[in-house]
DNA sequence: TGAATTAGTTAATCTGACTAACAAATTGAT
DNA sequence: ATCAATTTGTTAGTCAGATTAACTAATTCA
């Protein structure tokens, strides 16, 4: 808990105008008023203070049955960008949206340069500085950059693909943008993207499948990372006690049965075709193909496995899944809900993502935004 | 977020002074103000408010290296009571505490009586009035009521013991009792109970093994329920694909492994001795005997193949163990911290409870008195 | 005995939300 | 057209609660 006095009544109480017109905009002062339960005059004083600051403009007035036309007041999205890295095994994508999170032009793509260590950032800074050449010119609202592994208030502890461990992104992009610059683990972005999207309720889980599999927690209409930012780390689940041998140590982890990786050995050893690449196999599936559809067998049992141990233990209202293999094959989800051990609890919800962003970066917009407005919960424009 | 005003400051900040009483009494009006980065005067005029309220007294003065003595102050905790019930398959326990959670007499302990369900709740009123007859006369604070079973939002959704689906307790115990009265599964309360007894930090995860096991999760310094109250249910986390089965529907859920069930019946089967109890298993463990030795060789496999997942999952800062096993074997703990697959995160501790009160009860009594003074976080003393 | 120090109170000020009264704008009935 | 009814938004004044500054009270130590 935290010592309140007036000044931090008028900070909440202007996060909160902030917030109910993120989620509701446009909206008049009247009915801020009758939303936040604030008095007209404090809304008035408070939105008069929001405009000074550019935060919020008049957008002209609606309609009404009888009476004086409604002042309708709509977040100021062009004042400002939210910027957004997706750093990925194969290849950077850069994001960027105006205030209310709508796009801002079209996601820059670069293959991933394998740089050594010492490269990277100077490599990262000069690919950044391509991308904001090419957006209009607007003072930054803050970066995130999505890392695939272990991210821990802005440290990188851990990645599998890069050799990041404590290399100090955020600091030096920070001097350079100068707005805050926030680190944060892949599958936690993608919740945060699936909340923003308004896809998923207060409580979900999001999982992501690529070459690992990887999850974020939503709980209370928050993300949970855990002591040490390790939470989700659901690729490294048991599914079979004595199985598989995994890097991390362990035998037997879902990983090994269930990622992209896991599917595609599997299927190069039952179709004998040693060379081939993942998409080769999502066209075997989609042909129904015996050898593709034997590991998507294999696949649901195992989700299936994977989505009851997880719901056993927190409960989510739904789970929204990122795979490339949910995308292609329409069937996929409602079998895996139905697979015996799923055990979904009833009318839960088993949904793919529905970003036409890429869920990590809508979800680095999300919490950039957040931030910015000093606010828990918003809405993202697409 | 909610509207914040005037009113709901001086609530929130007389809460702020209650709950840094309640963690670290006795304190003067000096030392809250300094803790709570509240004025002396606020202070002052918050302390005479709960004074007036008899919620706060003064205990004499402390010592000075140089000026005036401070008053000391301190939660009068003779004003009240919190009452819980732990309805347990084989006995109803009735514990009371003052208002700083030190205990007021021994528990109550009654072989439970089994009633049909129309029965059920004359029977719980009759013994509740024994009880309070044996206690000092002061208003009740509270009553909460530990269920082995699912509850939500006070209605009780499934238990397997009785039975008690949505059977309505808690309105006419609150208006026998006038006081609040509060349903909670029985794990989330064992949870909570380690929470005020400062055993455990702000993210971890309680686990208890009875006939079956279940499990309460801290994060952030609150209990997560999840979205129906079923958060928690790691008993039925699949341990072994295709698997014994379980009552649940599945197959190979750790309970039919690990809790005292499974471990009575293998003992059974393992010793020859198909009456054997759970009393006479847990001497044959101490006396190292073949049989109990080779069940609890399994045990810690797959604790630690539970461990493993909760951990990756959900990250915690510790893991509580509410066993009658660890109690009776101290170096058990520290074989599933070590067993191969349990991966516990670096230096994460995995320690017994260590409640002379029983944690249900004391997760109870932490409940009641979290909501009468309205705070967070609080300390139980002993 | 008095200087230094800490605890707690009193009186006055400041900030922010609220109330009441009003002006402005619009609909619809006469 | 005109006026009543209705809704929006503003202005002026009030109230609650935290803060500041200046005080009294009590204690240690030289």
């Amino acid at each position: 808990m935290n010592k309140h006095s007036q000044a931090q009544i008028r900070a909440h109480n202007e996060s909160l105008v902030l917030e109910t017109l993120l989620l509701q905009q446009p909206l008049s002062r009247a009915q801020l008023s009758r939303r936040t339960h604030l008095n007209k005059v404090t809304i008035s004083e408070i939105v008069s203070h929001l405009m000074a600051q550019q935060l919020v403009i008049e957008s002209g007035s609606g309609p009404s049955r009888s009476g004086r036309r409604p002042t309708l007041l709509e977040i100021n999205a062009q004042t400002g960008l939210a910027l957004a890295i997706d750093l990925r095994p194969d290849e950077w994508v850069f994001y960027a949206a105006w205030l209310d999170g709508s796009h801002c032009g079209q996601p820059m793509v670069l293959p991933a340069p394998v740089y050594q260590r010492t490269a990277f950032l100077p490599a990262l800074q000069l690919a950044l500085q391509q991308f904001l050449q090419q957006l209009p010119d607007r003072p930054p609202a803050g970066l995130c950059v999505g890392i695939h592994g272990n991210v821990y208030e802005n440290r990188i502890l851990f990645t599998p693909y890069y050799h990041l461990a404590e290399l100090d992104l955020a600091g030096p992009l920070q001097e350079r943008l100068n707005c805050p610059v926030y680190l944060m683990n892949e599958a936690n972005l993608c919740a945060l993207g699936d909340l923003g999207l308004g896809l998923a309720q207060d409580n979900f889980i999001s999982i992501s499948i690529h070459s690992g599999i990887g999850a974020g927690l939503i709980q209370n209409g928050r993300l949970q990372s855990g002591q040490q930012g390790f939470s989700g780390e659901i690729g490294h689940l048991i599914a079979v006690p004595g199985g598989k041998p995994c890097p991390c140590g362990n035998h037997g982890c879902v990983e090994q049965y269930a990622s992209e990786r896991a599917l595609l050995d599997q299927y190069r050893e039952f179709s004998g075709d040693t060379e081939a690449s993942f998409d080769q196999f999502l066209n075997a599936c989609r042909a129904d193909q015996p050898a593709a559809a034997d590991c998507l067998n294999q696949f649901v049992t195992y989700m299936g496995i994977l989505l009851n141990n997880v719901c056993r233990l927190t409960d989510p209202a739904a789970v929204v899944l990122h795979s490339r293999l949910a995308a292609v094959l329409p069937n996929l989800l409602p079998r895996i809900a139905a697979a015996p051990r799923c055990r979904i609890p009833n009318g839960r919800l088993l949904q793919p993502s529905q970003h036409d962003m890429d869920s990590t970066g809508a979800g680095g917009i999300y919490l950039v935004l957040q931030q910015f407005f000093g606010v828990e919960r918003l809405k993202l424009k697409r």
